[in-house]
DNA sequence: TGATGTTTATCGTCTATACAAAATATCTGC
DNA sequence: GCAGATATTTTGTATAGACGATAAACATCA
């Protein structure tokens, strides 16, 4: 395979990982570049543009090409997809539907989702499970005036979740992390003891600009999300 | 701004959300794809290679390109800094450091930084605060041997996360995300209870397999991470 | 049948060239 | 000196053409 653009990003990298050319500092330019490594600009504009969305450098045009002085590094980590999880594990993955009620929503669903007062929504839980162990306690609502179609679902053999995926699209997510402490009802469905810090993953999607889902993740005690970049 | 390589990426979106082209299918290949927008080659397979970044299609040598049955939806975050998170929110950022230590290893670190039994290493516990109150707990440690100047260094005025970042590049990290019981001590930095569910994130980085530095840093409470993708 | 070699469709990359867009640098008139 | 117009430099994108790499599909032979 024809690697040139591969080799020329990683040598521009490395000099600017060796401080051969400073934060701050103007690299040369596209022309000089491909005189030096004698290829099509193209080639060279290829190997910028990777570096540039890596963060390491900053180009604007006349101004030239300079090195970050602090990289915006960013990390990618793909949306965790529970079962998927846990059959990477090696685990025997295990579902079960704990409740189900379609209801109006409550004032503060209404005011994550952005939707009108006492919109029908449909509330699950279930508990993931890992070879018999919990390992996951969803708390799933669904805007019934986006996804009527979700009364009708039968979520005792596939999760909310999976349902979801296969069924709508989103165009919009957002997840935030954060910690909770257990309370009496969770702590007696994960098996932990009540006062115990949780790790929560929160999930909102919408499908243009239509609120579909809200979802937390609660996870067992103990449980790390890791992701290198 | 030619947008031509953008019109087309998007189009070709539209038309997988809107399951003109359903999941698991082939669509049209580039050739085709440029007769109908009447482009070149390289124009469709810049907007390709795009959606194939997203996750949203999947692209292979002569078999073609089709949609991803299940999309790889990733998401991606700047990896925090402390003081602009806090200077974002409008707060004036406070550092205090509050202990600093020079001593061999603890045995788990060891394990985690894969360094020898005993390595010397800085132990530093900071404090952020945000307007005065509380924001993030620091938990760093260094690894001397990767940097000796870490113990001249004077981090009273500048945090060890920003001296970090302006002194050694990295070249690998890994963030980890979880949650913990606040102990009294914390509690007593914290400004909240003991017991108190707290967000905790973890990171580890290293220059050339050469471990840097590892630091846990744990959040108020109710502290949470939010992300759009 | 099954293993092995051959063909071929499709994507991956590179080149050379061209023009567009953005932002700095320079010039002009006052 | 300053405001505004103009020139220049650098990156951004597009085009047509070319060849390479990969893996599926097909053909051949043991």
């Amino acid at each position: 395979m024809k690697t040139a653009f591969r080799d020329i990003r990683d040598e521009l990298r490395r000099r600017i990982i060796a401080n051969e050319w400073p934060p701050g500092g103007l690299i040369p330019n596209e022309v000089d570049l491909c005189a030096e490594f004698n290829c099509a600009r193209a080639t060279v504009n290829r190997a910028m543009r990777e570096l540039a969305e890596e963060g390491l450098i900053e180009r604007r045009r006349k101004a030239g090409t300079r090195v970050r002085d602090v990289p915006r590094k960013q990390a990618t980590f793909e949306v965790p997809v529970v079962r998927k999880e846990i059959e990477a594990r090696g685990s025997r993955y295990q579902f079960t539907l704990l409740s189900r009620e379609a209801m109006p929503a409550p004032a503060w669903l209404c005011a994550r989702l952005e939707i009108p007062d006492n919109s029908p929504v449909l509330h699950l839980t279930c508990l993931h499970c890992a070879d018999g162990h919990p390992y996951q306690f969803e708390d799933r609502w669904i805007n019934l005036k986006a996804l009527p179609q979700a009364k009708q679902a039968d979520f005792s053999n596939v999760g909310p979740n999976e349902w979801l995926l296969a069924t709508v699209p989103y165009t919009d997510a957002q997840i935030s992390f954060g910690a909770l402490n257990s309370d009496p009802d969770l702590a007696h469905h994960l098996g932990c003891k009540a006062g115990d810090a949780l790790f929560v993953a929160e999930r909102m999607t919408s499908f243009q600009d239509e609120p579909i889902t809200y979802v937390r993740m609660i996870h067992q005690r103990g449980h790390q999300m890791t992701m290198r970049y």
